[in-house]
DNA sequence: TCAGTTTAATTAAACGATTAACCTGACATA
DNA sequence: TATGTCAGGTTAATCGTTTAATTAAACTGA
C-alpha cells in the first residue's frame, strides 16, 4: 500500500504538504496541488484511516450494538441509523449479541444478565473508538444499567433508559394501541378481546393501558376478563382462539401479527373468515400482515424512522447539542380488510 | 482513556513490559506481572484498537459489503457471517450499499453501473484497513469486476464470481428447483405449470433448468408454454394467476413464496384453496410461508449456512490455504399442505 | 572458573497520518 | 527604512501499541 510519504518523496514535498492537499486546506500554490494529485491518482493512494483515527482521537465510526440481528425489528432499525450514517459521513461498525438465537429465547428481562452481556461490548467499542453507540434492544423493557464510564455518548432504541444521560427512542405503544381499538369501537365493536403477550412484558403492558383508554373515551366498561396473556408467536394465538372466542367477543385485538396469524389458523380451520365472521387487528405490519387471507388491519411500526430518529439524536449529544431524554415515535394504522363493520 | 503509558510509569516498567504482559508472552516475572495486572484492572483500561492496528497491519475486522441489507436474503447470511466472526475473534464492520431501496428496485445487472458501486466500498475497506471481504449480493447473478487491486482477500455470497482470485457461495437453485418440480411429479402431476421471475435472471434461468430436469427424469415433454415469466413479486403472481390457471395445470411451481402469496389470493377470492384444488409450490420458504392457510410447501435456502460457510472459507483464505472456487449450498425442502395427491 | 544460556527486563524504532509551530521570502504600508 | 502581513511551505512531535534488538544479571554445568 503506497503512503503519504512516499507520494511526499516522489513530489519532493513534505508530507504535511501532502496532508494539507488531500485535506483541501489552503496555502499550497496550484503548481503543487495539481503535481501531488497527479501522483495521488497514478499510485492508487489510499488513505489509512486507523492512521488517521489514532491520531485525530476521531474514528468516524458509530457502534451499532444489537440485541440480536435475527428478531425482526432489528435489520430495519440498523438501516434507519445506517443511511443516517452514510449522509453525515460516518461509518457503522455492528457487534451482534445474538440474545435470542444464542439463548434459545430467554426473554431478558434480568438486570444481571443483561449487564454482563452489555458491558464487555460496550468496552469493546470502546477499544475501536468509535464516536458513538447505537444500541438496539430486542424488546421493550428498562435497561437500568448501560455503562457509562466509557464516556462514549449513547442512545437506545427500542428500551427504555433509566439513565439521564443516555436518551433512548422507542415506540408509542399505548398510543398505537388506543388508536386501534378506537378503530374497532368506530366500527360498532364493544365487546373486544385482546389475545396479549406476557403479562410482565412492557409492550404488553403499555398496550393494555392503551386499549383501556380507547374504552374509557368511549365509554365502555373495561372487563379484564376479556385479555388473554399468552405470549407472542403464532401457536400460542392458535391455542388460546376457542377461548376467547368462547367469550362471544365480536373483535380480537392481537398484539402481534403471529397471534393474529395463529387467530386466523383457526378461523381456516373451522370455516370462519376474519373481516366476516370477526373483526382481528393485529401489530407490528410484519411482511406476513399482507398475506393474510383477507389482509390484516395492523399497526406499522416505523422502525426505519426510529433508526434515524436515534442516529440524529446521536449526532446532536456528538455537536455536544442538548437532547431530549425520550423520543416516543408514531405507529401508523394499516388498514386491510380484517375488520367489518357492525350493524 | 487511560493508556499503557500510564500504567507502566506507574508501576515503574516499560511499556513493553505492560504490552508483553496484556499479550500473555512469558519472559515476565509473576511479581511483575501481578503489579501491573493489578494496576490494570483497578484503572479500567482498555486497549486501544486503533493504535494496535496501525502498528500490527492486522485490524482483526472483517468487512461485510451488502448491496442491501433490506433484500430479505441479506441478515441472515450476516448473522452466519457475524457468528464465525465472533467464534474466531474477528469483530466486523458493515457497508451497506442500499442498492434496492436508494434506486427503487432497480435489477442491478448492469456491470457498469456495479461496478461503480462496489469500487469505492472496497477502497474505503481497504481504508479502513480490514484483513477480509463479504461482499453480499442481493440476487444471483454474475459478477465480473469485483475489485483485486486492493489485494484484499474476498469472497462473495450470493453472487457468481467471474474471477479466479475471489471464490463464491451460492445456492443450488437448480437441484432445488428439480428436488421441488419431482415432489409435485412424484404426488402424480404431470401438468405443471412455472410463474418465474424475469426470463434474463440467472435465478430463474437455473430454476428453469432444474423444472426441466425433473421433468426429464421422468419421462415428461417439457412444454415451454406452461411457463410465465412475471416477477418476483405478489403482484405478479395475483396477475398471471388467470392465465395460468387457464392452461389447466394441476400444480403451479412458483419460484418465490410471494408469487404463491399472489396466487392464493387469487384462488381464495375464487373460491379455490391450494392443496385442494390445486397444488402451489413456493421458494425461498419465507416467513410468510408458514402463514399461508393452508402451509405452503416450500424449499427453504439456508442463509445462515451461506453466511457461515463464506466465512470458513475466507478464514481459509486468510490462513493462506487453497480453497474451492464455487460451492453450492444445498436447499431444504420444506413440506406442509399446498400439495395434494393426482387420483 | 568461565563460557554459555536463560530470565526479565529495557530501548527505541516503527506503523501512517495530522497539526501546531516555525520558517522564508515577497510584497505592502507608513 | 522599518515593520507587518501573507503565501507557501517545512519540521518535528504526536496519537497508543508492538516488537526487534539489546542489555544485564543470574544461573548452569563441566
Amino acid at each position: 500500500m503506497v503512503t503519504i510519504k512516499e507520494i511526499a518523496k516522489e513530489c519532493g514535498v513534505s508530507t504535511a504538504t501532502v496532508s494539507n492537499i488531500l485535506n483541501g486546506k489552503k496555502n499550497v500554490s496550484d503548481e503543487t496541488r495539481a503535481k501531488v494529485m497527479a501522483v495521488v491518482e497514478r499510485t492508487g493512494y489510499t488513505l489509512n484511516y486507523v492512521a488517521r483515527g489514532l491520531r485525530r482521537q476521531k474514528t468516524q465510526t458509530i457502534g451499532i450494538i444489537a440485541e440480536d440481528i435475527g428478531q425482526f425489528t432489528t435489520p430495519e432499525m440498523i438501516e434507519g441509523v445506517m443511511e443516517v450514517c452514510e449522509d453525515n459521513g460516518y461509518k457503522t461498525i455492528v457487534q451482534n449479541l445474538r440474545f435470542y438465537s444464542r439463548w434459545n429465547d430467554i426473554w431478558f428481562d434480568n438486570e444481571e444478565m443483561c449487564n454482563t452481556m452489555i458491558y464487555p461490548v460496550v468496552q469493546e467499542m470502546a477499544a475501536i473508538q468509535v464516536d458513538g453507540i447505537i444500541y438496539i434492544a430486542g424488546h421493550a423493557r428498562k435497561i437500568s444499567k448501560y455503562p457509562t464510564q466509557f464516556n462514549i455518548p449513547s442512545v437506545l432504541t427500542y428500551a427504555y433508559s433509566q439513565d439521564e444521560s443516555v436518551p433512548s427512542v422507542v415506540i408509542d405503544d399505548e398510543d398505537a394501541a388506543r388508536v386501534m381499538v378506537k378503530y374497532l369501537i368506530d366500527h360498532g365493536h364493544r365487546k373486544i378481546g385482546v389475545l396479549a403477550g406476557e403479562q410482565d412484558n412492557l409492550h404488553a403492558k403499555l398496550r393494555v393501558r392503551g386499549y383501556q383508554k380507547a374504552l374509557y373515551d368511549a365509554g365502555i366498561l373495561y372487563n379484564p376478563d376479556l385479555i388473554i396473556y399468552a405470549g407472542w408467536g403464532k401457536e400460542f394465538g392458535y391455542r388460546e382462539s376457542a377461548k376467547m372466542l368462547e367469550k362471544g367477543v365480536t373483535a380480537v385485538f392481537c398484539m402481534s401479527d403471529q397471534i393474529a396469524g395463529g387467530l386466523y389458523q383457526y378461523l381456516f380451520e373451522h370455516g370462519m373468515q376474519a373481516g366476516k365472521d370477526i373483526s382481528v387487528v393485529g401489530f407490528d405490519n410484519q411482511v406476513i400482515s399482507d398475506y393474510f387471507l383477507p389482509g390484516l388491519t395492523t399497526t406499522k411500526i416505523d422502525l426505519v424512522g426510529i433508526g434515524r430518529t436515534a442516529m440524529n439524536l446521536l449526532l446532536d449529544k456528538l455537536d455536544g447539542k442538548e437532547t431530549e431524554k425520550l423520543i416516543k415515535v408514531p405507529c401508523k394504522p394499516i388498514k386491510r380488510q380484517s375488520v367489518c363493520k357492525i350493524k
